[in-house]
Formats: structure tokens, C-alpha cells, sequence
DNA sequence: GCCTCGATATATCGATCCGATATGAGCCGT
DNA sequence: ACGGCTCATATCGGATCGATATATCGAGGC
């Protein structure tokens, strides 16, 4: 998840560890602010792998993918720590280490993001947040899977009994109540996403074998849902 | 966080391992369905703390804790374990470890659950599902610090700019107004809770010097919220 | 000039949790 | 008596978190 998000910020730009923490932060709110404990380790994973690479040259000034993306502050840090990286000796001067996206990274950039398993709730809004990179088929695909799943979670929380018997104190309820009204608010709002992506790509939807139309799984029944913020 | 649902469900139940996690899937959702890698680990960290007890004793037919409580089968397969170990001679029998909880468990559970820190989102339903076993001052006290937690982050998001410059995404715009509206909801869900409770406690709710009033916060900014299910 | 404070920046440690996997006992149908 | 099912405990490697250590640099106080 941490590779996924690490691979599509690199994508827009090229970034040092601090920096890409802060990005994640403002990105992604206040939550899913990566600690450093996982990102550096991350990092060093990526680039054995190949994924990504430090980079010795200086990102451009205007971006060669990303025209001009904010933070200013974090490309002059970047610019800083490179002068004294190359300036210095080789060895002992403590420069921050840019790290910059591999053609092997944007391949696995696309694969994690078309990854059929969905049930990552975690893992899903940062796909949400690069999909951009995707080719608006999987992007729909992606969409789609992800209703899918929501919807099936929902109908097995409302087939079975509320409880072994039916004993639940009243906050257990609540929290079910709770559950039940965010899945059926992020079942819409997939809905609207679909509906938005089918309106860019094609004008006239042809013939699906899965379910297109959202009204009849929305209104069902009144479903369930997972446990998150509250 | 486990420790915390283990010691809420041995609060109502002796129970082993196996049955522990069925118990924790039925009644949080399948997510939340913790894993054994988690869940006997955690046993025997809190079986050294002397916050749990693996008992000899059978759980009587009728609970003391709580009164016919479900899941027949689990208790049942307890009742079996607990004669093959009893009955076959004391090591070579592989029976099913059946654990109680201790005095010292029964404290920390509601030491947990009154803890201040309110910020974690995976781990305060779990408080929600067990806070029966918290006295009504305190579980009020529980609610409102959470409300004004979510308060904080959602006045957090609506006061900063959206971006680094403006530039978002329509992606990223999605996924930021999916997070208020849960955010939102998660507001009005914990005024719900909190006014329920106070009904039940005092008819005259005292001057407060905290706020008490739940239409003014809501209304307020459309706010923000984190990220969790979609 | 000096000194503290906070932001920038990288890194590591221990604890926790997950997912996969191994191992085995008891039960049921055929 | 056989394979296949649920029940049950346990361990392993890997990912992530939170706290902590370390170091540099710019801003501001005195």
C-alpha cells in the first residue's frame, strides 16, 4: 500500500523521503500521514527492487511529467540537497537522498493499481488518488470491482441474524447502524464515480453482462457496512 | 486494540482462542475478523500480564457475567475441550485452552476504555461495542472527546487550502468530499450517542463548559474528513 | 556573538498485526 | 476406511506504527 502510494507521487515528481511524507499528509488528509518507520524501510524495498532510484541529476525545475506541481519548498530542499550532496566529497556530507520513479516502477505503478483483489479498504482510496495513471477501461474496471465488493458485503450483513440470537446491546446496534449508512453512502459514491467515467469515455454504454444501473443495489436492502472512522 | 476486544468479550465469556475470533468477526463486521497471527500472541501476552487466566473450571451452562449469551456450539466445543483435558491425563492432551478473565483484566479493560486518547479510528469502535462495561459519566466523557477529535480534524480541513497552489484532481476532489460527508455523518452519528446518553443519565443536563449543543458544529463548514472504506 | 528553538531530514528499534502456512484432532458421509 | 469438513492451536515473515536518536540549518531572542 505504502509502495503504491511512494510509486504515484514519484510519478508527478521526483522527491526526497521528507518531503513525500508531507505530500502523502496534505493528499490524503491527516490520517495515512505515513510514519517514517515505514517509508524510509519502503523506500530502501523499492529501490532493490528497482522500482524507484536516487537520483544524482536535478529534477527539472518545470516538471518533465507534472507541469509545475505545488510545494515549492520541497523542490528548493530538493535543489539544496543535491548541491550539497555533489558538492561535497562523496562520502561524509549528509545530503538528502532524491529519489526518482524507474520504468519499472511505472510498470508496477499500473499493475498495483489494476490489481483485481479490492478488498483492501485501506488500499483503495490511495488507488482512488493515482487512478489517473490508469486507461479509463481499468479505471472503470477498478470502479466496478470495488461496487461489487461493497454490494456483496452489504447483502451478507443484512441475510444473517443481527446476532446468534438477537440479544444486541444498544450500542452494538448503533455501531451496525453506523456500519450500514457509510456502506451505503460509499455505494453511491461509486455509483457517481461510474456514472462520471461512463460518461467520458462513452456516450452510448453498450450491452453489459454486469450490472450497470445503480438504483436497483442501492435501494435493496438497507444492507450493512465494515467498521472506520467514527 | 486487541487486547481491548479480547478482554470485552472474556468480560461476558470464558472462551478459547478459535471461538474468540468468530465471536470478534460476528459482531464487528467481517473486516475487524482479526487474524490468529494477532490473536494467540496476543492471549499469552496477556495471559504473562495476569489480565487473563486459562481456566480449568467449565463456564456455568447459565453465564454469571451475562445471561445466555449465544453461540451455543462455541460453548459447547468448550465444554468438550474441558473434558478431554481433564479427563485424559494431564500432559499429551492436546485440549482446547479455555480462557477467563482476572480482576486485573476486568481493571484494565476499563482503564482501556477510558483512555484519553481518543485519536485512534480502528480502535474506538471496539470501544463503542464494549463500553456497557464503563459507567455513564465515563462513557459520555468517551463520546465527547471523540466528537471534538473529529471536530478538530474536520475544522482542520475546511481552514487550509484544498492543494499545495489549487490544483487537484478530479480523483482526489472525489475522494476529499467522500471524506467530509463521512466525517460529517460520523458528527452527527456521536451527537446521536450523546444525546442519548444524557437522556438516560440526567432529565437537566448541567451548564457544560465543554460544548453539549450538537446543531452548531455540524452546520458549520462543510469540514472534511479522513479516509477508511470506499 | 551566542544560544536556543523549531523545521528539515534520515534512520533504527521494538511492538503489533496480518496473511499464509503447518499440524492435528474429531466428525460425517459414502 | 477413506477423504474431506470444521475445529483448534501455533509459528513465520513481512508491513506498519510510534517513539526515539541524530544531525543540519535558519530565525529569533538576549
Amino acid at each position: 500500500m505504502l509502495d503504491l502510494a511512494v510509486l504515484g507521487l514519484l510519478e508527478e515528481n521526483d522527491l526526497h523521503g521528507y518531503e513525500l511524507r508531507k505530500r502523502l499528509g496534505e493528499l490524503l488528509g491527516v490520517r495515512l500521514a505515513i510514519s517514517f518507520g515505514s517509508l524510509y524501510p519502503a523506500l530502501n524495498r523499492l529501490e532493490k527492487g528497482g522500482f524507484v532510484k536516487a537520483v544524482t541529476d536535478l529534477p527539472a525545475p518545470v516538471g518533465p511529467t507534472a507541469p509545475m506541481s505545488g510545494s515549492l519548498v520541497g523542490e528548493l530542499a530538493a535543489f539544496r540537497a543535491q548541491r550539497r550532496a555533489t558538492s561535497g566529497s562523496g562520502r561524509g556530507t549528509r545530503g538528502k537522498k532524491v529519489y526518482g520513479i524507474t520504468d519499472a516502477g511505472r510498470r508496477r505503478l499500473r499493475e498495483m493499481l489494476a490489481d483485481p483483489d479490492v478488498s483492501d479498504d485501506r488500499d483503495f482510496p490511495v488507488r482512488v488518488a493515482f487512478c489517473h495513471n490508469l486507461d479509463p477501461a481499468a479505471r472503470l474496471e477498478l470502479f466496478r470491482r470495488r461496487k461489487a465488493e461493497l454490494v456483496r458485503r452489504a447483502e451478507q450483513r443484512s441475510g444473517g441474524p443481527t446476532g446468534p440470537d438477537g440479544r444486541v446491546n444498544t450500542y452494538l446496534r448503533s455501531l451496525l447502524e453506523r456500519d450500514t449508512a457509510v456502506l451505503a453512502a460509499d455505494i453511491a459514491w461509486l455509483d457517481r464515480l461510474i456514472a462520471d467515467e461512463s460518461d467520458t469515455t462513452t456516450d452510448k454504454p453498450e450491452s453489459d453482462t454486469t450490472t450497470d444501473r445503480p438504483e436497483s443495489d442501492t435501494t435493496n436492502g438497507t444492507t450493512s457496512a465494515p467498521i472506520s472512522t467514527p
